[in-house]
DNA sequence: ATGGGCATGTAAGGAGTTACATGATTCA
DNA sequence: TGAATCATGTAACTCCTTACATGCCCAT
């Protein structure tokens, strides 16, 4: 079955950025570039891979070098391009964001207060995780050319500082509940 | 289709807080008090709620007042509160984010760099109106009783800091942007 | 009497995830 | 020779979204 969201122009842009790729390949990138708000997995990539040549957005590369295993290299077609640049220039469509961190912090006052307490503490464990892996991530981009890797660092920069927003609202959060704990002492 | 996701439990902690209500009436208060970080539409309530009354989780409550219209007020069960309680003091899975604007700004320099800062400027635009809505449901939250307002009030301050992080950093990249466009002139 | 809010659902489809399945190559 | 990485895919399923469909009640 052909996919057709928006793994579509994940793939398409990656490709563009890389001028060409396996699917193996693609999903590295991805893994290592947009991971904090992108993730596509194999099952998604190679569907939308096919579909996109059937598309005839993008192109298998007939690259049979000797002493090389099989594999499937794609680039994108003047088609491809074009349909990439024109979802590029519209605005984004909003945000479906689900968390069910919030979620269960929201109905907090249903279960004693050091379980919330604690997992707050877990989900600043968390944060300072992902913070790692960005700056990680950081340093990867320097396989992207210059012009590219601006924008990853933008995009990157937006993580990091959701993360340490994060980590502060976490502080205070935890200060009012351990306030609310004396009270009821 | 008996539904089986975390729409479940949203459905479950909201009936739990509001005590009893009907499925139209929930869908108020979830817009009005999680809408930042959870949404339900009539189509997914509705059926959740059939599939938790069949599980026992939640009962009917037989109540007809003379003079009102029909409608199933629903209310949990001990075993209803032992399902929430239970998934309440688990930690939250890992969230899948997608943010369909970041990848594009991602891709930022397949397109002209005056078109990503206008997405940018739509984006702060987008931003500004969340916050406006966010200050409207701190309001509503009066609707609940203390302690519930506690925990509504650190979810949605926890939006209030991302959206303040966001307009922050829009900012800083809007400068990075312009800087860039100075030094091609 | 009519428009808006209250109230409840069904049907079909879309998109992505998890689990399953396989095999080649490389390096230690 | 065995583990890790490279490499590609299928099948089943789950969950959610969109569109559709209906009708009451209340206020102006």
């Amino acid at each position: 079955m052909a996919k057709s969201g928006k793994s579509q122009f994940a793939i398409l842009g990656m490709l563009a950025l890389l001028k060409q790729s396996s699917g193996y390949n693609l999903k590295k990138h991805i893994e290592s570039t947009t991971h904090n708000f992108w993730k596509e997995t194999f099952s998604s990539i190679y569907p939308v891979l096919e579909s996109l040549e059937q598309q005839k957005l993008i192109i298998k590369i007939d690259e049979a070098p000797e002493n090389e295993r099989q594999r499937n290299i794609y680039t994108l077609t003047k088609k491809g391009h074009k349909i990439l640049e024109n979802w590029l220039i519209q605005p984004a469509e909003n945000i479906q964001i689900r968390n069910e961190f919030l979620l269960k912090l929201f109905f907090g006052n249903l279960i004693p207060v050091d379980i919330t307490i604690q997992h707050l503490k877990d989900y600043k464990k968390k944060l300072r995780t992902y913070l790692s892996s960005y700056q990680a991530i950081k340093k990867d981009l320097s396989i992207l050319d210059s012009s590219e890797k601006l924008y990853g660092s933008f995009t990157l920069d937006h993580g990091i500082e959701m993360v340490l927003a994060s980590l502060t609202w976490c502080d205070t959060t935890i200060k009012k509940l351990q306030a609310q704990q004396n009270k009821n002492l």
